[in-house]
DNA sequence: TTTTTTATGTCGCCA
DNA sequence: TGGCGACGTAAAAAA
């Protein structure tokens, strides 16, 4: 990995044309070849990059260039699509490089998927007597997280999100539209269950009749270790 | 921006949780507060990352930290929605701290925008004799991009993209059907533009009676230039 | 390998 | 500010 803060534009042709004018950036050499672009602000995206596989090669600098004070100039090009980005480098203010090897990567957990395994396997935290019908209950726009049944044997319907938000209530409430309309299904119960529901995701989620619940992941984790321990 | 390259452990706690074991990894510190966890391959996206606004503080280290070997921690929080990400350093390898200034920003070229404008502008490229009505002719389900006459005065919704996919085909065929209750402007004959059309897109384009019209960018854009010019 | 789905998407526009 | 669509989407999972 080798970081350079530069004074540089840089051009970029590919799907589109991109320029970027004159300013101090921060220039991060990756050892597959690509190159990030970053300024001092906005999110991980980077301003201009290339991904690889793809290569750097020094430029032959043009008098134009060098009268206008461009020091260096790289070309990165992308292996297969042809894509190519131009660093024209004005005036290095840092250059350092450093043995990284390889990283063992992100571990992901507590993702939608294992909170709808573990509440499937603790069904009864709905209230008591409701029973698990089947996880991922296909209907005709799209899988429903869990469909269950309660005491009475009326269906209920689950969607369930890390952090539930107004689009995770749309999401139910096309799935119950449709639902309510097969006999063999309605009427169709809505459960909204997530880890964390914001204030306006509930109060529209109530006001369409749906219920709101909210998991506690460790405790329903903690109950899994019991479950799996005896 | 604040770069430092050390030997870390990340963890991630908000809409899911992810931990990152011990390597060693690039950390970008911008001025907003964000942080950028890099490694040495993947692309653009980090590792982990935490977005603006946020911001950073020092964490208390406790003795089973401290035995563990860390020899720093930061807490970076998001202002909203309360994402927490914690890196424990282990060995700083490289510390530095640079000024970039506000970044003038990308300036992108041949971009979908870009081609309605020019389209918009050179409407007789439909065929003689036809009108701009207005850009983002708003209906209930989103902008069509243009709206025209021809020269019978009859209306056509056009569907711009750089490249013509099957998805477009089914976006205009939506609004078309929309358009096509509305008294006022049916009939509304169809018009799908792009740089590149698919085969199969034209194929279902063409079955639907919508028309199919591949534009020519450089040519579009030498126009725009001459209009400038005179 | 190719296609489809997901995403801590991000970004930008317009109501 | 919130909702919606595009993105050089990228990245992961499925086929």
């Amino acid at each position: 990995m080798r970081i350079v803060v530069a004074d540089c534009s840089v051009d970029y042709a590919g799907r589109l044309s991109a320029h970027l004018p004159r300013a101090t950036r921060v220039l991060m050499l990756k050892a597959d070849g690509s190159i990030l672009v970053h300024s001092d602000g906005g999110s991980y995206k980077p301003l201009n990059w290339m991904s690889p596989p793809c290569a750097l090669s020094p430029v032959e600098l043009e008098t134009e260039q060098l009268e206008a004070g461009v020091v260096e100039a790289w070309q990165v090009t992308h292996q297969k699509t042809a894509d190519k980005l131009i660093v024209s480098l004005f005036e290095i203010l840092h250059d350092s490089s450093h043995e990284l090897g390889v990283d063992p990567g992100l571990i992901k957990d507590g993702v939608e998927a294992h909170l709808q395994e573990l509440l499937a396997e603790q069904i009864e935290l709905l209230g008591d007597g409701h029973t698990l019908v089947r996880r991922e209950y296909m209907t005709a726009i799209g899988p429903v997280d869990i469909l269950a049944k309660d005491p009475a044997g009326a269906s209920v319907a689950i969607e369930i999100k890390r952090r539930g938000e107004i689009d995770g209530v749309e999401q139910l409430t096309r799935y119950l539209e449709l639902m309510n309309r097969d006999p063999v299904l309605a009427p169709v119960q809505g459960v909204f269950a997530a880890q964390e529901i914001k204030p306006q995701a509930r109060t529209l989620a109530e006001d369409r009749g749906i219920r709101c619940v909210v998991l506690d992941y460790d405790a329903m984790r903690g109950m899994e270790d019991l479950n799996t321990l005896f």
